[in-house]
DNA sequence: CCAATTCATAACTGTGTAGTTATGTATTTT
DNA sequence: AAAATACATAACTACACAGTTATGAATTGG
């Protein structure tokens, strides 16, 4: 568990991934061809940070003919919201909320 | 905002600098000298990692005589937790949006 | 069948940063 | 006043990692 929060939050505290991250929830699937074109940087790099977010459980890549369609996992944040709610009871409220809307997702 | 998310993952990306933050949730207010028996670092070091966490609005300091004592500021999360119910947000919309949908192909 | 496309992997480089030791600055104690 | 305590800062080192170019592997098109 502690494990996974430490993965998760690796793979976001870097700012070109996690724009990846933020773009993949915004605007639903997209190919590594369209990554590339917001994220400023070449597409091995994109290559390799679609990787470490696959690891964190925070991405699903779908393989369709020569190119790989990816999308972000809704589940994968679950591990840093269950850190965050053992810190402290004080946001215990919302936290169970998007708990509630994680759990909704699952079925 | 963005720049709020952007300090506090990276503070909590690193464990040495998150298992600080965990103690000062878990067991309260806390000198550097406590704070030093269990991290496994030098004293240098921890005091590097509270300077960080604090920038960050993480923590609070309060010096009495000659030591300081930290605190955990539960409100330092919020960054985070607006960030991730950014996220979450998102998919909310689409499956409203999918609901949507169906109930238009209903009539 | 050859060329172009799409992505992943390899090999390498540069840089940010977590760690160290050494030292500075108050504050308390004897 | 001198010594000891508690913490912060400075200067430096080592390493993780985000970036690059070059290349490989698989698929599609002419």
């Amino acid at each position: 568990m502690q494990h996974m929060a430490d993965t998760v939050l690796k793979s976001l505290a870097d700012p070109t991934r996690r724009a990846i991250f933020e773009s993949l929830n915004r605007d639903g699937e997209q190919t590594v061809w369209m990554l590339t074109d917001q994220a400023g940087v070449s597409q091995p790099a994109v290559s390799k940070h679609l990787g470490v977010l696959k690891s964190a459980g925070l991405v699903r890549d779908r393989r369709e003919g020569r190119q790989t369609h990816y999308s972000a996992d809704p589940k994968g944040l679950k591990p840093l919201l269950d850190w965050a709610s053992q810190m402290t009871g004080f946001w215990q409220k919302k936290f169970d909320a998007l708990e509630d809307l994680l759990n909704r997702m699952d079925q």
